[in-house]
DNA sequence: CAGTTTTCTGTGTACACGCACAAAGTTACG
DNA sequence: CGTAACTTTGTGCGTGTACACAGAAAACTG
């Protein structure tokens, strides 16, 4: 049987007002009366009924949503889908949603962008960090102000979120270099694409990424050569230039892994050049990625499922302000492996 | 801004009353009247709010859902548990769920419970089949009494059910022989775990996954040679003796794929044998295929998100009763690659 | 200091929210 | 007068919230 506040009024020998002044803690309650509610409120468990409670909710909500700048088809358009996803869920609750984006290859930008949101009145805010110390800044500043904030993609050390979701970046690439050392000849030589490092010690995932490929290597004892490919995130242009260096100088590259997004510029070479026998093993389902493992240039595509990330975030900022449900903090949203095979039927939430 | 009845009656020029017989078509509504709201509903994509209308419906549904009889941590319990979140989901509405188990290995059990189910009042019927011709038996029988049905694990030819959940069984066994023959060393011979037939030509879900391997073998035109593993599930005990058998008949196996959720039966002769050098891919995620994975005697663990096939039954049911929701019929799942790094971060829907 | 007014705390109540449904009242038309 | 086709009105669902109102304590009176 669902218990209605009404009945906790009934049984606790007090008006429904009452009881609804001690859950939502506005005050004006005597010691006597919080004392009765409190009793039979751990009696029986009460959980509001979300969806109406919504209806009659006449407080808004203002979450602001900080990340660098998003590209149709890219990693973090998916974040804002899981958002979307999770607000109309919540269709019952007043939420104002505030999209702050900042430029990921200009530090000034993200300063910029940070001390603003510092300056303004938010009930929660949701970071997609890239920068260290501007994130702790910002985040130190939001604890002053006791706005609670949540970290989607990856979590930055030396702040206290109130919750954040991202993936296992470290078991991520240990995860990558395993699939590729299993589906290339014993010893073969090993690329891996690694962009030349903007602004200061961002790219948080990537470090994690490129340790856990190494740490592979070290544990199982294989000896396989590692060569860094570079590559220019800004200057597009000189990509050809710098991969067909890279492939003349090492002729025995068997497999290649890449520990950040762009994955599709190898695919892509292979496709011009009709290289077929390097395997390939990227991360993040950016179109062009899907598109090169469907084409059979990616032998496994790592997901991180980032709509569910925005989703979980939203999901657990709402009910944390809303309904002043416990957090878990660490959570780590799933590594999905995919193939050819199974990418057509690979769709999250 | 949401719309609502009344806005709606309003813009047609009629009472709410007369917008909420059309919606539910209850009649007594003249042409005019249909048309001029028909016309404001297509303008405006009116969705009620379920969450609103549900409270206040008085109807009550009677959902029935038909499985064989399901053991804890069998692949099948996930899917009970997909129901119940559902349902929990959508708690306002009052659905009466009736579970009729059947026996699988017993031909006349099945009958017995289907018939009983064709004589049941009911609004909705969820089926995980096993049987074929019962199964078409009941399905035209439910037909007869216009009740909409919805398959969970696998679609059975010959029926015409409201939609159908699972997984693409044949890709499932493509994608298994892809991942064993990458990780074992070329021509190695291949062992093919199959419990002896059962019933009538059950086991559907196992012929076109052992369909998938064959496929791929022939496709990429490789000659790995495919034993088939005898193996009992009546009688467990002599799984030792056949094992033990077929591996000194067959010296050199590379790797073994099994087809059913009984990968964990190979993993244990492994564990207790200490076989290490044999390539291992299976299929669901069973606690104890789970637990194999963990331990490194799995190599690739298939998942086919169970949860989600019951959870979405149970919600393409309720949208399709309650609010006329169009629906989907061919529902693929996702075919989850999971590994001893993965499978912690593992939980569905 | 008794008597009156003001302030302050609790407390209960009424209503709104959007929808389903039912009953009773109102047209228009044959 | 009867009936089809409405409209009007009201109720219930569970919750949040404004507001009125109680009773008591505090602050003024003469």
């Amino acid at each position: 049987m669902k218990v209605r506040i009404k009945d906790i009024a009934e049984r606790a020998g007090v008006s429904t007002g009452t009881v609804d002044r001690i859950l939502h803690n506005r005050g004006n309650v005597s010691e006597t009366a919080r004392e009765a509610v409190d009793k039979i409120l751990k009696e029986v468990n009460y959980k509001p009924n979300i969806h109406i409670s919504g209806m009659s909710l006449k407080r808004k909500y203002r979450i602001i949503i900080t990340t660098h700048i998003v590209f149709p088809g890219e990693y973090w358009e998916s974040i804002y889908q899981g958002v979307d996803k999770a607000l109309a869920e919540y269709d019952n609750i007043k939420v104002d949603l505030v999209i702050c984006h900042y430029n990921q290859y200009d530090i000034y930008s993200c300063r910029n962008v940070y001390s603003q949101i510092a300056t303004m009145e938010a009930d929660g805010v949701i970071i997609g960090p890239t920068f260290k110390e501007e994130t702790i800044k910002l985040t130190t500043e939001l604890e002053k102000n006791s706005i609670p904030y949540i970290f989607v993609d990856s979590m930055m050390q030396g702040t206290n979120p109130l919750a954040y979701f991202s993936s296992d970046h470290y078991t991520c690439g240990y995860l990558m270099c395993k699939l590729l050392t299993s589906i290339t000849p014993e010893n073969s030589e090993i690329g891996i694409l690694q962009a030349e490092r903007i602004g200061d010690g961002s790219a948080n995932t990537t470090i994690l990424r490129k340790k856990g490929v190494n740490d592979y290597l070290n544990e199982k004892g294989l000896s396989n050569k590692l060569h860094r490919i570079p590559f220019s995130v800004l200057e597009p242009e000189r990509t050809d230039l710098l991969l067909s260096k890279f492939f003349h100088t090492y002729k025995n590259i068997g497999g290649i892994v890449v520990p950040n997004s762009r994955g599709n510029v190898i695919a892509d070479y292979f496709a011009k050049n009709d290289i077929k026998n390097i395997r390939l093993v990227c991360v993040d389902i950016t179109e062009p990625n899907a598109r090169a493992l469907k084409e059979g240039h990616i032998d496994f595509l790592i997901g991180q499922e980032p709509e569910r990330q925005g989703f979980m975030a939203i999901k657990t900022l709402i009910e944390y302000l809303v309904y002043r449900n416990p957090v878990k903090v660490d959570n780590f949203v799933p590594l999905d492996i995919l193939t050819k095979e199974t990418i057509d039927y690979y769709e999250t939430i």
